[in-house]
DNA sequence: ATATTACTTTATAAAGC
DNA sequence: GCTTTAAAAAGTAATAT
């Protein structure tokens, strides 16, 4: 009686040492990326629940913690990208996904897929542009979404690309590899996408 | 008509089985020309047979696990070279040993694109697994029969999990019935 | 700028860490 | 959990030409 008595002040001690090593990761993360008070609440209240569901056995505190908060950026409507979310975090982005996977899985949050025009905004202030080419590269990512071109895409690479094809449109042309790098894809993969989006939006070439 | 179940291809066949007999995986690793053996690595020798084309994992417990087969009579065709050659080396092994059937995958084509998201919201989220910044396919998981099955937006499919090849015939027209009652079927 | 190669996901057994 | 093996799907990335 006294061991299990112990045994749950220790397992007490321990979960909360771990809650509270995990909040501190999350709280600097989440500064590290600029992200808006609401989401470190929804993100230890994620990491909160897959403590009580025991989904932290076997995975590193760290993993978990960085996981949790790319799932609280969907939740709030400004993702982040696996890329930008490893740049913060000493866990592999490879990790980082399985490991979001399995919490997302497990707790049920039934993540929608993220919409591609999530991204404009930020990308495009970093890229400088104005909001005509934000709005261009919406309706862009709108028209060519509807008739199916985003389907298995990447939506950051969608999202670059209709930048691209927005800025050269509207006259405040940035370089694919300037768009490349805040989006963090390669140009390639901007070229590929921007081909199929100009030519579902019947812009001759 | 083609329908989407005729265009099955079986890809890959998993199958396990056993001669009762102990090996030393050492002694087999030069014997066998061909035997790939890294006990470090792993606990298994590998040894690929050419025709039927296939891999298989043999332990020193004598239990085999043969990959790579693109039927299941192929799976028995490079089981029973494998046990030829054990033979050979003066290995007993009896006449036909069990073989189970663990895996199948298959691919199939739906023959229409797919909108996944649309399909992510429509098979339920709860059943879905959608991230295209990580893979590009949909991970659909099937309860009858319990497979797993990968939707891309060119309406190409892969099953896996299943153990009979009418598992991967009955999820086709299952998920085919399912997604045409959603109005999804491009 | 394009072509090739390689990696991502799913399932599954095996023995051992 | 991981290690190894095989195969498909399609996207993305790194490297080569």
């Amino acid at each position: 009686r006294l061991r299990k008595w112990q045994e749950r002040i220790r397992t007490k001690d321990a979960g909360e040492r771990n809650l509270q090593f995990a909040l501190s990761e999350i709280d600097r993360m989440a500064s590290a990326i600029g992200v808006p008070r609401s989401v470190r609440e929804v993100a230890s209240v994620i990491y909160r629940r897959a403590l009580n569901e025991d989904l932290i056995r076997g995975r590193s505190i760290e993993g978990v913690s960085t996981a949790v908060l790319y799932a609280a950026c969907r939740k709030e409507g400004i993702p982040r990208s696996l890329e930008e979310i490893a740049e913060v975090s000493r866990v592999e982005r490879k990790e980082i996904g399985r490991t979001y996977r399995y919490i997302s899985q497990e707790l049920g949050l039934e993540m929608r897929p993220v919409d591609p025009k999530k991204y404009v905004p930020r990308f495009s202030s970093q890229l400088e542009l104005s909001e005509e080419v934000q709005a261009k590269a919406k309706e862009i990512i709108d028209t060519t979404a509807e008739q199916g071109l985003l389907s298995g895409k990447s939506p950051t690479g969608f999202a670059a690309a209709a930048i691209y094809a927005a800025s050269l449109l509207c006259n405040e042309k940035k370089t694919q590899r300037e768009v490349a790098d805040v989006a963090q894809v390669t140009e390639v993969t901007i070229r590929n996408r921007y081909q199929e989006q100009i030519e579902a939006m019947g812009i001759p070439t | 008509m083609s329908a989407p179940a005729d265009s099955i291809e079986i890809q890959n066949v998993v199958a396990s089985t056993g001669i009762g007999q102990e090996l030393d995986l050492e002694a087999l690793a030069t014997d066998l020309p061909g035997a790939d053996f890294n006990p470090d690595n792993f606990p298994g020798l590998v040894y690929r047979t050419q025709e039927p084309k296939a891999a298989a994992l043999i332990f020193r417990s004598g239990k085999i696990v043969c990959t790579g087969a693109k039927s299941i009579d192929d799976v028995h065709e490079a089981l029973d070279i494998i046990f030829g050659k054990l033979r050979d080396l003066g290995i007993p092994v009896e006449d036909s040993p069990e073989v189970t059937v663990q895996n199948i995958v298959s691919s199939a084509d739906l023959g229409h694109s797919l909108n996944l998201n649309a399909l992510a919201i429509g098979l339920g989220l709860e059943d879905v697994e959608y991230e295209p910044e990580q893979f590009p396919g949909l991970v659909y998981r099937m309860d009858n029969p319990e497979v797993v099955i990968l939707l891309f937006g060119s309406g190409k499919v892969v099953i896996t999990g299943g153990k009979t090849v009418d598992d991967a015939s009955a999820a086709v027209e299952r998920i085919v019935d399912r997604i045409d009652d959603l109005g999804l079927l491009g």
